[in-house]
DNA sequence: GTGAAAGCGCTAACAT
DNA sequence: ATGTTAGCGCTTTCAC
C-alpha cells in the first residue's frame, strides 16, 4: 500500500492525502479524519527512501563501529550506549544506522556516509587522543557528536563524556586513604582519549599526596580479560608488588580476579581492587563515599544525552557545540580493603 | 556531486555513466575508465535513496533489539553478535538498520519496517520460547534470520544458534564427575529460548547419574551482575548449600564472585564455579577437557554466519531455510575444582 | 556504444 | 480546502 493507492481508494489527491497525514493545517478535519482512518486501515506507512528524496532529509543518524583488527573484542560498553541512544531516536522518528569497520578505513567510511547522502548526522564513538575524524566530519560538514573527547582544543565540537580524570583520580585517593603505596593501574589503550584522561587522574592523586607512581606498575591495552589476567600476574611477579589494583573494565576485572584466585590472594585482606564500569559498587558498602564508576545505566543516559545532541544540531546547524561532562554517580566500594 | 553533476562534467548521459559505474558490458572499456576516473577523483557515491528507490532494494538489514523495560541491561554478546554481522554487510556493501524498542512494542516496529520499505531483510535476536515474532515475520513476507532458536518447529526458517542444551549438560556432567552433587544453577530468563535449553541441558545431566535437582538452587532472570550476587547468596543460605555454581553468564558471574568473596569462600577449594561465555576458561588448565561455552569470539561467528544467511535468503528467496548449530569449541576450566 | 525518457513513492510550490 | 505539477537522484526500458 503506497500514497498512490491509498488515495486512489479515498478518491483524493496524493497531496491531499500526504498533507493530511503529516498535519498539514489546511486539510479539513473531517478529510483529515477519514485519512488517517483509511491509512491505519490499511497499515500504511511512507516509503523511507522516497520520502528521504523528497524533503532531503534521511531521517537517520550514522553510527561507526571501530574494530580492532588485532583483537577480537567489542567494548560491552556499546551496547549500553546504543540501547540510551536508540531510545531517542524512536522517540522523534529517526533511524540508526550501524557501520562496523576495521579501524583502519574508518576516513573512508566517513566519506562515503557523507557523499551517500544516508544519514543526516554521526556519533563518533571511541575518540583517540587528537583524532582526525573530528576535523574531517567538520570538513564535511556532517552535523555529529562525539562520545568522549579527543584531547585539548574541545570546543568546537558536540561532546558528552564522562569526568574519567576525576574518576580516577578519587578511586586512587580513596587507596591511598586506605594505606596502599603501591597501586597498579590497569588502564584501557592510551591511544584512546578515555584512557589518557584515567591516567591522568592516577597520577594527579599520586602528584598531590607526593607519592611517586611506578611505570613498572601501569599498564595500558585494549581491555580483555586475558589482558587483566596476564597484568595482574606481571605486576605481581615485581620485587615489590602492588596492594590494590585500579581496574579500567569489568571484562578485564574477570581476568584479574582469576589470576589473584590463583595465587591465593583474598580481595579485601590480602589485595584490593576497585573497578571502573562496575554496576555492583554501591552493593557492598551502604556508605556514602565519593563516587567514580560510570555504570551501565549512566553510559545509557549517555547514548541518550549524545543522540538528543545530534539531533538539536540537525534541527538548528548554526547553534553554538554543546558539551556535557558527566559526573559519575555510584558509591565506591567493590572488595577495597586496607593496605595489608 | 551526483550523477547528473559527474555526467554533465564527463559530458555524457546519466544513462551511459550509470552503466559504466555498474559494471554493464555495453560501455566501452575506454569510456568506463574514463568515467571510473572522474568518479573516483570527485569522490562521487551514488546517492542510497535514490538508487534503492530506483531499484526496489535498500540494501540494508534490520536489527531489531528489544530491550527489558524493567532492567537497565542490554546484553553484552549482542556486540559481538552485531560486530560479525557487520564484517559481512559491509563486505557485500550492505548497511545495518538498528532499532532499539521496548520489548512490549516489538510487533508494531516488525509491522512498521516491513511497509516502511526500509530494508531488505531482518535479524531476530534474542528469541523467546514459540516466539510470535517468527510467525509475524513469515506472514509480512518479510526475509529474515533468527539468533537462537524458538522452542519446537525450527524447521520452516533460517537460524543460527549454539548448542546451549550440550553445553550445560556437558558443564554439569563435568562437575558431577569432581564430585559435586549439589550444583546451583544461574540461568538467564527461562521465557527465553536459550535459557530454556540451558536449563533443559542441567536437568538431561542429572537425569543421566540418577540425580536429583533441587528447585531451589536453580535460579532464572535476566542477566544482571546484582543477579548473580544476590542468587548466589540465597543459594548459599540453603539449609544445604551447593558446592558449585553454574553461571549463566559473565556479567552474573562477577556479582557471584562478590558475593562468594564476601562468605569468604575460596574459588577451586571451598566452592567451584563454571561460567558460560567465559573467554577464559582455557587459560587455567591446558588440559583438552569437553568444551561448553559460547565465547566472544564465537558469538562474533555466529553473527557473520546469521548476516550471510538473510543475505542468501535475499539473494534467493525460494531456497529451503538453512540451520547451524554450533558447537562451542573452548576447554573447561574457570575455578572449577573437586567438591569439598 | 550511447542517449532520451519514464518512473520508483513521496513532498512542496503553485494553482484553483 | 483540494488538485496539478515538478522534482528529489537514480535505474532501466526503449530508440538510435
Amino acid at each position: 500500500m503506497n500514497l498512490k493507492d491509498l488515495s486512489d481508494y479515498l478518491g483524493l489527491s496524493q497531496t491531499t492525502v500526504s498533507r493530511a497525514l503529516n498535519g498539514y493545517p489546511e486539510v479539513s478535519e473531517k478529510t483529515r479524519k477519514r485519512v488517517q482512518d483509511a491509512a491505519a486501515a490499511h497499515n500504511y506507512r511512507p516509503n523511507t527512501r522516497a520520502k528521504g528524496l523528497a524533503t532531503g532529509r534521511t531521517m537517520s543518524i550514522g553510527h561507526v563501529i571501530p574494530i580492532s583488527a588485532r583483537h577480537e573484542i567489542v567494548n560491552p560498553i556499546f551496547a549500553d550506549f546504543i540501547a540510551g541512544a536508540g531510545e531517542i531516536y524512536s522517540k522523534n522518528g529517526y533511524d540508526m544506522h550501524l557501520t562496523v569497520v576495521p579501524d583502519t578505513d574508518e576516513a573512508r567510511v566517513y566519506r562515503d556516509i557523507a557523499s551517500k547522502g544516508s544519514v543526516d548526522g554521526v556519533i563518533v564513538h571511541g575518540p583517540l587522543q587528537n583524532d582526525p575524524r573530528i576535523k574531517l566530519l567538520q570538513d564535511l560538514g556532517l552535523p555529529f557528536a562525539v562520545h568522549g573527547r579527543s584531547g585539548r582544543g574541545d570546543e568546537d565540537y558536540n561532546w558528552v563524556d564522562v569526568n574519567n580524570a576525576r574518576a580516577f583520580e578519587r578511586a586512587t585517593n580513596f587507596l591511598i586513604d586506605l594505606g596502599h603505596r603501591r597501586i597498579a593501574l590497569l588502564n584501557g589503550n592510551e591511544k584512546m582519549d578515555f584512557a589518557a584522561r584515567r591516567r591522568l587522574g592516577y597520577l594527579t592523586a599520586h602528584g598531590a599526596r607526593g607519592l611517586t607512581h611506578d611505570p613498572a606498575l601501569m599498564f595500558s591495552d585494549e581491555m580483555t580479560e586475558h589482558y587483566g589476567y596476564a597484568s595482574v600476574l606481571r605486576a605481581l611477579d615485581h620485587p615489590s608488588p602492588p596492594t590494590a589494583f585500579l581496574i579500567s573494565s569489568i571484562i578485564s576485572s574477570i581476568g584479574a580476579r582469576r589470576a589473584l584466585e590463583e595465587r591465593g590472594l583474598q580481595l579485601g585482606r590480602d589485595i584490593s581492587i576497585i573497578t571502573h564500569d562496575d554496576e555492583l559498587s554501591y552493593l557492598k558498602n551502604g556508605e556514602d563515599l565519593p563516587i567514580f564508576t560510570a555504570t551501565r545505566s549512566s553510559v545509557r543516559e549517555a547514548g541518550r544525552i549524545c543522540a538528543q545532541m545530534v539531533l538539536d544540531v540537525i534541527a538548528n546547524p548554526t547553534s553554538p557545540p554543546q558539551h556535557r561532562l558527566l559526573e559519575s554517580d555510584l558509591t565506591v566500594g567493590n572488595s577495597t580493603g586496607p593496605a595489608p
